[in-house]
DNA sequence: TGTACATCAGTGAACGCGCGTTCACTGATGTAC
DNA sequence: TGTACATCAGTGAACGCGCGTTCACTGATGTAC
């Protein structure tokens, strides 16, 4: 009974944040919409910023099941197709809940401090994505540099693994080693520096593909929203060596 | 007097953008430090909406000047360093103003409806980006597929332009033509569909990497930003054919 | 089976706060004759 | 030079609203003996 309502304070505050946005949500106007008088949510939520923290967590893992459902529908060796339908499911999923996104990956809430518990179920999409492209990169399934084997160990050392080919990308910086490692140990593992690097950059950019549609930066410039981000998803993908085409 | 009235309100409005984020501004707030009383306020805004207008026009000015200033010091001939550090103009303007910032780039501010006046300012940036590929594609110092002459009339018409070279890029779907024509028309002259679709991309890339920045995406993930900035940001270039080294 | 008690979800009133916007007004400045 | 008038920046009070949070309380439910 208590766990039902709860869960039906959030569902409920989840509408709302699609009308007024994250500032705008009001522990009163939900209590309304329940039919309790306000001081009665304290019940369930201590505060304001609780109610808050179990919407943030509750997106993060809504797009995370999204994009793992998702990629799961493709072949496993497809790898250039995973990335592609993971990068669709993200989208497809901000399309669907734009406010949810926003408040995740949009401008932090003034005054709101993400407590630790938001830290796990925000990797989740991450892990997908890192997923494809160590697959990848062990299957020996990367165009471009970075083929494993080519070149040393993956990973142990932030100097370029690139040495043997034509410089396609920049020298990864030293800096970004121990970053590096802890991707490998999280989301990529055995990928080297270089490749670790782009794929990082890879994901903020899908990123800011999908977050420049939803906050209209694309208005009165891409009309083909849907093919547009398949093909800049899929160029993107080539940065992390998934250079295949769509389709 | 008016005028400077005016602009000593829209200053600390700004100012206070940083501390309460946009939902937050209220012209009764900006009233009291003005030590005017708040109705007074309305000889200058007719709404905090006008207000909020005033804001987004400044702030898309501040950084499209920023922008430009930084790609100015770069020598003309340049492209790769020109696109690095017009992308560390953007990034640096947005770590010294992250609310104004949020602002223009961040999640939209709930039941505000931007006017048609914020849209030329918001170009700048834009311009100053496309500039660099049109002149480096029409200067044939792109790398990669795409350079001007190699097949056909660049832009006239959505086939891929990439026909004659090994295909490192997917094909540019048919309905981003009547989009790379207006970009031809407003930042990219000259560049054919293909390098269009790819400069967009990279465009809004450049902003997911700024964002996740500075909505605390990297935090726990990277620490040596500046150098994984430029990076990134070199790697992105490299999507538009922007291939060279970073420094 | 029956009574005493503890638990706890929900109530209702209140605290103190802030907001955008309107409106009749004061009073200084500048202009016209 | 002096008076009458218009302009308009800023005042002060008010309207009606919403907010988060606290607190003493009611009253139903379930448990222990």
């Amino acid at each position: 009974v208590r766990a039902e309502l709860t869960r039906e304070i959030t569902e409920i505050a989840r509408r709302q944040l699609a009308t007024d946005g994250a500032a705008g949500l009001s522990l009163r106007a939900v209590a309304r919409e329940m039919g309790m008088v306000s001081s009665a949510v304290y019940r369930y939520f201590s505060s304001r910023d609780e109610l808050l923290t179990a919407l943030i967590i509750e997106g993060y893992d809504a797009v995370g099941s999204a994009v793992e459902q998702a990629e799961g529908r493709c072949p496993r060796q497809d790898y250039p197709g995973r990335w592609l339908v993971a990068c669709q499911g993200l989208r497809d999923w901000a399309l669907a809940h734009p406010h949810e996104y926003a408040l995740i990956y949009g401008s932090p809430v003034p005054g709101y401090e993400a407590p630790e518990q938001t830290i796990a179920p925000a990797g989740r999409v991450a892990a997908v994505l890192g997923k494809i492209i160590s697959d990848a990169y062990r299957a020996g399934a990367l165009t471009g540099p970075g083929k494993p084997g080519e070149s040393g160990e993956p990973g142990e050392s932030g100097k370029p693994e690139e040495s043997g080919e034509p410089e396609q990308w920049p020298a990864v910086p030293g800096s970004f080693a121990p970053d590096a490692g802890r991707l490998r140990e999280a989301v990529l593992p055995g990928v080297p520096d270089g490749l670790a690097a782009r794929s990082l950059a890879a994901w903020a950019a899908v990123f800011g593909l999908v977050s420049f549609e939803l906050f209209g930066q694309f208005q009165n410039v891409v009309t083909g929203r849907d093919e547009f981000f398949r093909y800049a998803a899929a160029s993107l993908g080539g940065l992390a060596g998934l250079g295949g085409r769509p389709g």
